[in-house]
DNA sequence: TTTAAATAGTTAGAATTCAGACAGTTTGAG
DNA sequence: CTCAAACTGTCTGAATTCTAACTATTTAAA
């Protein structure tokens, strides 16, 4: 009844996330010359948002583990600096499909030139051929998330 | 400068992260049967200390993301439900040491059996092929996350 | 030895997120 | 068509987490 491949994988994610938060997590802390002081949540949500234009907010809380009220508040904030819009669904009147504005986006690509710094600096310890094999490590746990 | 393979990663990571969440985080937002109702990143800890007995809080913060002050009331909240306890580390007493109670181990064990389940239901979607491909893909992400 | 810097944990008040209820809209079965 | 079920987003008061300051302890350099 029980894959024990399946139950291998349970156990290497249980070990891979707290690896994740401890080493590239603080990442999205860093508040050094963020004119909009956007917190960790609000980053997040803004780099799905970029990757998926004009997400609604029901599934942007799935992408972030957090539930669609707090979601409004945190929208809220990102609109009235100026850096998310809500438009509305044309075809369904419930939705609200959210999309950054030119100053998201511009926020965004500050935002991703210094994660991409730490990222190079980090990884950097490592020999081509580990990046290799995490790179494509990762390409596999990516499809396979997709599909399940 | 910049190695495009390690570009390749960060992607990789800001495509897997909302992945995660909207597929294998919900596990732990499941409260049926549970007696001592224990909210999201309670049993993330519980989890942790599980796994790396005798812990100290601010490394605890760290796997989870939190910061030290929210980990105090956390904490005592487990403590006060019998789920865990702190021991003071005879070398450091700057240091408290966490542990999981008796009743924390059998919570853990129950906690465990149910997000055993799930992952089996989820992954079992898989080809062996491909469950086999995200086991090694993963194998090899961690180590690379635990040198960097 | 002395002292400055780093680290551990707690606290208080502020900010964020939560659960649960609600109204409006869409979907689909009968 | 009709109506129940499912889904979307918002709201409110409660719970959780955060920031920043603080004390105590350890480390390491002078």
């Amino acid at each position: 009844m029980q894959n024990p491949k399946i139950k291998e994988i349970e156990h290497l994610f249980m070990e891979f996330m707290p690896l994740y938060h401890k080493k590239l997590s603080p990442i999205f802390r860093e508040n050094d010359d963020d004119e909009f002081r956007c917190h960790k949540n609000q980053k997040r949500a803004i780099m799905i948002i970029h990757r998926t234009k004009g997400i609604i907010l029901s599934e942007l809380g799935r992408y972030l583990d957090m539930r669609k009220g707090s979601l409004t508040s945190l929208i809220d904030a990102l609109v009235e600096n100026g850096l998310v819009e809500r438009r509305e669904d044309v075809h369904d009147r419930r939705k609200t499909l959210l999309y950054l504005t030119e100053a998201g986006e511009e926020y965004y690509r500050q935002m991703m030139a210094r994660t991409s710094k730490t990222y190079q600096k980090l990884f950097s310890k490592l020999s081509e051929e580990e990046i290799e094999e995490c790179l494509h490590g990762l390409q596999h746990v990516v499809a396979a998330l997709k599909k399940i």
